[in-house]
Parts: C-alpha cells; structure tokens; sequence
DNA sequence: AAATTGACGGTTA
DNA sequence: GTAACCGCCAATT
C-alpha cells in the first residue's frame, strides 16, 4: 500500500507547475518558505524536489520572489549566490551558519477553501 | 530498459 | 555542528 500519491499523469504534471508558480508568487516579502510546504498545499506531499525542478528549469519563475524559496534547514539554493542577497535586502536575517533563520521568517502557506 | 541526476526531506551516527 | 546514507520522482543519459 503506497502511502505516496500516485505517478503524475503529463496532465497532472502541467497543473502541477502552475500552483507551484502561484503559491510561490503569494509569498510575503522579507518572509521565505520551503520546498515541502509548496509542494504540500500543490497537492502533491512527496514532490519537494519536483518543486525545485519548477522554479529552476521553468521561464518566467525568475520572475517570480522564488528566492523566497529555501530547504528545511534554511539553506539557500546551490550555485545561485545572488538569493541571499535578494533576501537580506528585505531584512531577512541569516544565521552564523549561513541558514535563514527559519524559526523568525518561515512562512506557512494555508489552505483555503480546498477539497 | 537501467542508471544517473538533482533549487528535497528524513534518519542515523 | 558534519556526513553518510535512504526514500522519493521527473528528466536525462
């Protein structure tokens, strides 16, 4: 018994990629949330990196405030220097070990009106 | 068809 | 804190 969702048909792919685009341009400024959540409130729990695949081979999310975007621990994207700076330029703070500090600025997406 | 590759997440040591 | 795995899954090789 799979407790994943099931493959993504190429239909369920598209629509995918379009909350994914959404949610993330409905992220507050000087806020930040993670790959999980985005992927969580799309519907599809098991997909984080499907939602990194997203924002880094899609045109147009650039954008997007997709440097909101972080992992769990608060690391910011590999090879894209450019987004901490993006970051503290609307005062999120980072910490000594070069992580946001997830516990002031993560924020939780909520669902509205789903299902 | 099989193996590898990631803007990920979780567990273990 | 780091590092080594493992599970996950679309895309690529």
């Amino acid at each position: 018994m799979r407790d994943y969702p099931d493959r993504m048909t190429p239909e369920q792919a598209r629509a995918f990629g379009e909350d994914v685009l959404n949610i993330v341009s409905q992220i507050p400024r000087g806020r930040v949330t993670t790959y999980g959540h985005i992927a969580l409130l799309a519907g599809w729990p098991s997909h984080a990196r499907m939602v990194g695949r997203t924002l880094r081979y899609t045109p147009g999310a650039a954008e997007l405030p997709c440097h909101r975007v972080v992992n769990k621990v608060g690391r910011t994207a590999p090879g894209w220097k450019r987004q901490r700076t993006l970051l503290e330029d609307e005062g999120v703070l980072f910490k000594a070990n070069g992580h946001v500090d997830m516990e002031r600025y993560l924020w939780e997406p909520e669902f509205i009106g789903e299902n």
